[in-house]
DNA sequence: GGCGATTTCGTAAACGTTTCCGAAAATCTT
DNA sequence: AAGATTTTCGGAAACGTTTACGAAATCGCC
C-alpha cells in the first residue's frame, strides 16, 4: 500500500493525496477528512525512504549507545528509563528514536561516521561521554545536531545534560564533615569516563573549600555493581587509618557494602557512613535504608527529547544543563563511632 | 557527499560508479580500485535512503524492546549482552541493527504495524513474548519475516529461540528429589508472559513425572529482582508447611534470598536450598555460592542474528531452538536440614 | 585488417515521496 | 454578467540510489 495505490483508490492524484495527508492547506477539507479516513482503514503509512529521500530528514533521532562490558553494569537500567520517556515525548512530534548499539570491537567515532554519511538520523544522542571524547571532537566538526547526556572537556561547545555529581559530593561531604568526618572515600569509575573526572574535581574542591585534609588515596577506582561495592568495603575495613565514612558513584554497590558490613556484624551507620548517588527502588529492602540522591529519570528523559527537537529547529540558546538530584537522609549517615564514646 | 559528487570527482558516470561499489562484475579492475580508494578517502557512504527506495530493502534489522516498568528491571541487561553480539555480527553481513524501544502507552502491535507499513526495517527481532502474544498474530498475517526471542502458543508457525526453562526445572527439582525434598517452591513471574506459561507447566510436569505431590501454593508469582527474592523468602519462612527449596527463575532474586535468610542467621543449604536459573557474575560474592544455570549470551545473541540471516535469505527449515543452559551445581543445594538429623 | 565476441562504460528509468507551478473551478466584487 | 480573486487540484520534477539496456571500445582470431 503505498501513495499510488492510495491516490487511484480515492480518484485523486497524489500530489492532492500527499497535501491531504502532510496537512497543507490547498486541499478542500471534505476530501482532506476523506483522505485521511482511507489512509487509516486502509492502514496506509507514508514510505520512510521516499519521505526522507524527498524531505532530506528522515524524522528519526539516533541514541547511540555503547555495548559491550561497560554496559553489563547492574542496577535498573539507567538508560532504559530515559529512553522510555524520548521515545513516547517525540512520537508524540512525530519523530521516531531508535536506539544504536555500537559494539566494543568497533571504533565508536567510525561508527557515528557512517550513520552521519548514510542519513540514518536527523540528530544524535550521545551517551557515557568521555573527558577527551573522540566522538564529540568529530562531530563537532560535521554539522549535525547532536546532543550529549554527559559533559567533556568540549562542553562549551556543545549542548549538554548532566546529573549533579557535583551537588552529591558536595552535599553529602558538607554533611560529614558537619557530623565531624575528616576521612570520607569516595568511588570513582575505571576508565576514562567524564564522571571519574568530575567526580575527582568536584571531591578535591569541596575538601579545599571545607578545610579538610584531601587524600587522593581515599579517591577509590572500582568497578560498578555489587562486586564493586564488597571490594572497596573490604579495602576500607583493612586500611590503617580507615575512613569513616564511603561516596558511592554507583547505588547497587550500596548492596556489596551491605552485605560486608553484616560479614563483621556491622551496619551502616556510626561505623561506617554510606550514601549512594542514585536513589533506586531495588536498594528498598536494605536496613537501613541508604542515603541517596534520588534522580528523576523520567523527567530527565522528556528533558532531552525536549532538548533534542529545540535543537531540530536551530533554537537557541543550547542547553547546558545539570540535572538536579535530590538527598534522601537516611541513618545510614551518621556521627563517626568515636564521637560517641 | 553523494554519488553524483563522487562520480564527477573520478570522471565516470555515477552508474559505473555504483557498480563499482557494489561489486558488479561489468567494471574493469581498476577503475574499481579508483573508485574503492576515492569513496573511503572522501568519506563516502551511500545515502541510506536512496538505496533502499530503489532496493526494496533497508539492509536494517529492526529489535523491538518494550520500555516502561516491566524494563525496570535488576540485574545486568540481558538483552544489552545479546544485541552486543547480534550487532556485531551483523555488521559484519553489511546489516545495520537498530533497536526500536516502544513505550508502555502505546499498543506494541500498532507499533510494529507502523514499522512495517513504513518500511523500516527487512526482518523483526521480538522479545519478552506472551503466551497469546498479539503481536505474533498479526505478524502471521503479514509477510515481514521476524524472530522471536521466547515462544507463543503460535510457537509452531514461527522461528524462534528461547532459552531452557523446562531443563531448568526439570533439573534442578529432580537433584532436590533425589536429595529427599519434597516441597520444593518455585518463582513465576507476574503477567501474561509466556515465560511463565512455561516456568508453571514444566514445573507440574515434572512433579508428576517424580510422582511427588504437586501444590500450587509452592508456583509462587513474585516480581523480579532483589526484593522479589526477599519477599519470597519471608513469605516461604513464615508458611506452615514450608519448602525446603526455592526455585528462582530471576538471578537478581537471590540477593534478596540471602539477605533475608541472613536476618534469620540461616544460610543457603540445608535450611532452604536455593537454585537461581541464570549464573551472573554479578552474584559472584554470595556465600555459599548459588546454584545456577549458565548461559552463554554472547553465543546467543550470534545465534540470533545468524538465524535472521536465514531468514532473509529464505532458508529453510526455520529455527525453533531451545537454547541450553549449564549447570553449575554449589551448595546451596544441600539434602534438607532433617534428614541430617 | 576485418569480423565476431567480449569487456567496459554511459544513459535512463525506476523506487515513493514532497512540493513547485500552473490550470481549472469556484467564489466574490462591482 | 463579466472580470478579479480565491480555492482546489493535477502534472511534473526532484531527492540518491540501483540496474536494465545498449553503445562504444577492446580483444581475439583468421
Amino acid at each position: 500500500m503505498n501513495i499510488k495505490e492510495l491516490a487511484q483508490h480515492l480518484d485523486l492524484s497524489i500530489g492532492t493525496v500527499s497535501r491531504a495527508l502532510n496537512n497543507k492547506r490547498d486541499v478542500n477539507e471534505k476530501t482532506r477528512k476523506r483522505v485521511l479516513d482511507a489512509a487509516v482503514s486502509l492502514g496506509y503509512s507514508p514510505n520512510a525512504s521516499g519521505r526522507s529521500l524527498r524531505r532530506g530528514s528522515t524524522q528519526t533521532i539516533a541514541f547511540m549507545m555503547e555495548t559491550g562490558h561497560s554496559t553489563d553494569r547492574p542496577g535498573d537500567n539507567f538508560f532504559m528509563r530515559v529512553i522510555d520517556q524520548m521515545q513516547a515525548a517525540l512520537s508524540e512530534a512525530n519523530y521516531d528514536l531508535v536506539i544504536l548499539p555500537c559494539h566494543s570491537s568497533m571504533d565508536p567515532t567510525d561508527f557515528l561516521k557512517r550513520v552521519i554519511a548514510r542519513g540514518m538520523a536527523d540528530a544524535l544522542v550521545l551517551t557515557a561521554t568521555r573527558h577527551d571524547d573522540a566522538r564529540i571532537k568529530m562531530l563537532l566538526e560535521s554539522n549535525i545536531p547532536f546532543l550529549a547526556l554527559g559533559r567533556s572537556k568540549y562542553a562549551d561547545q556543545h549542548p549538554w545534560i548532566d546529573l549533579d555529581f557535583e551537588g552529591f559530593i558536595d552535599e553529602a561531604v558538607g554533611m560529614l564533615h558537619r557530623l565531624g568526618h575528616t576521612r570520607i572515600a569516595a568511588t570513582v569509575p575505571p576508565a576514562d569516563s567524564n564522571i571519574a573526572y568530575v567526580l575527582r574535581e568536584a571531591y578535591e574542591k569541596t575538601h579545599r573549600k571545607l578545610g579538610i585534609p584531601f587524600d587522593p588515596e581515599l579517591l577509590m577506582t572500582c568497578e560498578l555493581g555489587e562486586a564493586g561495592g564488597a571490594a572497596v568495603t573490604k579495602q576500607i575495613l583493612a586500611m590503617d587509618d580507615r575512613p569513616s565514612a564511603v561516596l558511592l558513584n554507583h547505588e547497587m554497590m550500596a548492596l556489596g557494602v551491605y552485605a560486608v558490613l553484616a560479614e563483621q556484624k556491622l551496619k551502616a551507620g556510626p561505623e561506617l557512613s554510606v550514601a549512594t548517588f542514585r536513589r533506586s527502588h531495588h536498594l528498598r529492602f536494605l536496613d537501613p535504608a541508604v542515603t541517596a540522591f534520588d534522580i528523576d529519570l523520567e523527567a530527565l528523559g522528556r528533558a532531552l527529547s525536549a532538548e533534542t527537537l529545540r535543537l531540530l529547529k536551530n533554537e537557541t540558546p543550547q542547553a547546558k544543563m545539570i540535572w538536579p538530584a535530590q538527598l534522601h537522609l537516611t541513618s545510614s549517615i551518621a556521627a563517626p563511632y568515636w564521637t560517641k564514646s
